[in-house]
DNA sequence: TCTTAGCACTCGGTAGACTGAAGTGCTAAG
DNA sequence: CTTAGCACTTCAGTCTACCGAGTGCTAAGA
């Protein structure tokens, strides 16, 4: 006899939904009461089950697609599993030694770290992922040196500690001498200097510094090149992945259509964080085309400081405990690895 | 009474075949005879269009799905018609206008200037668009600087003409004080200095160059990451715009997971051009994802030589002479575009 | 009071028969 | 050589019957 506990789930049938949700998850498709009788997890004659079955849906975590069908988890039934009755996911050997000699590997750029990351994360969930590059804004500015590019044209190059490297072009129809662009990368490379980019970006100009003409021009474009730098780096990886998982044309070429938007994926990243769940489950993050889609957010910290995010995109119906490990495993790995750097 | 000419393609039949083939385009169904003889351009009777029609399933430029459907057109019957039968598109005031202006557009980055123009390709044609970035093999090294980014690791920024930035971290567990990476700098740079990226990563280290230590290293840091831009820029879009051609969730499977694996793309379009057509339908190219769309690919130059490719991948049913204009036409600006930098 | 066996019921999916529409190939006349 | 006319083929859609899966309910049993 099940004590009954918050939110009128019972013992029983919170085991039940359990049940449902894992063999939902396993096969695809609609679970009857049979299927779940026949667990041996679960000593329970199909009738049984089926009572519960019927309160569950009545209580909207369960549904039927038709009368004669079995049962089919419902947005809240998924939102339940993941914040109470899912076992988290203990991570197995051999997914830890994928990533261990994942993140042992060198890398030269960090591009192509976060790159190959998307590859570790589809591999690791059949999911598609999502990588963004740590935000510059806590990055301290190395560098500024000016290159003559053509006779009228100039490049600034802004170096940061993470070896992030952001340029911007500029036009001076004036032939420049050598000498006097070294000059200016070294006022300038003075000027910004171990600051951070976001300092850089509010901070007013130091009053010694006598911004005219090729200087002041050098001077915001190496401040706009800074800034540019703050949303470069997204990753996004392994589509195919979700687009098997669906069978309607419709819901493909809206799952691709949005995967192919950086700046929505992003967006949507960022208001998941913000809600301050790790998984936004079909219709809870209000993208109707991804309404099919369940995404996992898992933010890293360098050094402490939340810097970017890791995101996986896959059916409502994926494998939570697994993704959701996956994606702590590697975000604190990632961590990890770019603070050693 | 039409004069028979070359590989037994009369006036009559290849006009028909032509009607046959843009309607079809059109209408993406079966075209039957009816529907051609109804057409303005053609005084014909259907019982004649039929006559010339079967003659052409007979010759395999066209297929009939099933005995009462009309006749779709085969990959010859779309070859003819690419080859020799298509009028080529002229290209409309709208249309030039549109590129005209997207060219005269400022973009400070020539990454930001290809990822704009993989967007332009997609909305002039409905395509997926690829663009390559200059290849770097043809541009003059610039410039060659090191840069401190903690006590153990030196990056190594290479700039080119174009203003592409490449960069490689080096391992150096010596504290290195800033006067001898200025050296080492002026060093690489003048070594380095207007000498042709493909030139420096064969030509042997001038004698009078001492390559010992971190010179070495940075010396060597800074070939591979000239190595590393050549394959650099490839950018992509546009993928939900193919997708939106087919039915078939296999179909679009296969194409999703193609264009998402950019090197494929490359590898093909880097054959399509090899083999010396602008265009390859179904299965010539051989890729059997991709045997239900054509690629157009277009190669574009820079102050006279080839040096990237744009790309366009729809159904095999796209508007040819559309697409293809498109391409020359943006291929051209393009190429202009990065001549005046 | 809770569990369970038994059973009637519901509904989706499949297979077969039928119909109408589309489009063909052939024939014979112009 | 062209074309009107017609018989023929095949598909797509509709209707029906039927099977199987799975349910909810009822009544008996622990």
């Amino acid at each position: 006899m099940g004590v009954k506990v918050s939110f009128g789930l019972d013992d029983r049938r919170a085991l039940i939904l359990r049940a449902v949700i894992e063999a939902y998850i396993n096969s695809a498709g609609p679970v009857g009461s049979a299927q779940i009788a026949s667990l041996p997890a679960i000593s329970l004659s199909s009738a049984t089950i089926r009572n519960a079955m019927n309160s569950l849906e009545h209580d909207g975590y369960l549904a039927q697609p038709h009368t004669s069908a079995g049962r089919v988890p419902t947005e809240k039934g998924y939102r339940r599993y993941v914040d109470e009755l899912m076992i988290d996911d203990e991570v197995g050997p051999e997914r830890n030694d994928t990533v261990d000699s994942f993140f042992s590997n060198a890398y030269y750029e960090i591009d192509d770290l976060l790159n190959a990351t998307t590859s570790l994360l589809t591999n690791l969930t059949n999911c598609a992922a999502i990588v963004t590059g740590p935000s510059t804004q806590q990055t301290q500015i190395l560098s500024v040196q000016l290159i003559c590019l053509s006779h009228s044209t100039v490049i600034v190059v802004v170096v940061d500690e993470n070896g992030s490297v952001e340029k911007r072009t500029i036009d001076w129809p004036v032939n420049i001498d050598d000498d006097e662009l070294r000059e200016i990368s070294r006022l300038l490379t003075d000027q910004f200097r171990n600051k951070m980019a976001c300092d850089v970006l509010v901070a007013p100009v130091s009053s010694d510094l006598p911004l005219l003409g090729l200087l002041e021009l050098s001077f915001k474009a190496a401040k706009e090149a800074i800034r540019n730098g703050e949303n470069a780096g997204v990753f996004i990886g392994g589509t195919s992945n979700v687009v098997k998982s669906f069978d309607a044309v419709e819901t493909v070429r809206g799952i691709v259509s949005i995967l192919e938007r950086h700046f929505m994926v992003l967006g949507l990243m960022r208001s998941i964080l913000a809600s301050g769940h790790g998984v936004a489950i079909g219709s809870e993050h209000g993208l109707s085309s991804l309404r099919e889609c369940a995404i996992v957010v898992s933010p890293y910290s360098v050094d402490g400081v939340q810097v970017g995010t890791i995101g996986l995109i896959g059916p409502t119906r994926m494998n939570y405990s697994s993704v959701i490990g996956a994606a702590k495993l590697v975000s604190q790995n990632l961590g990890r690895r770019l603070s050693e750097g």
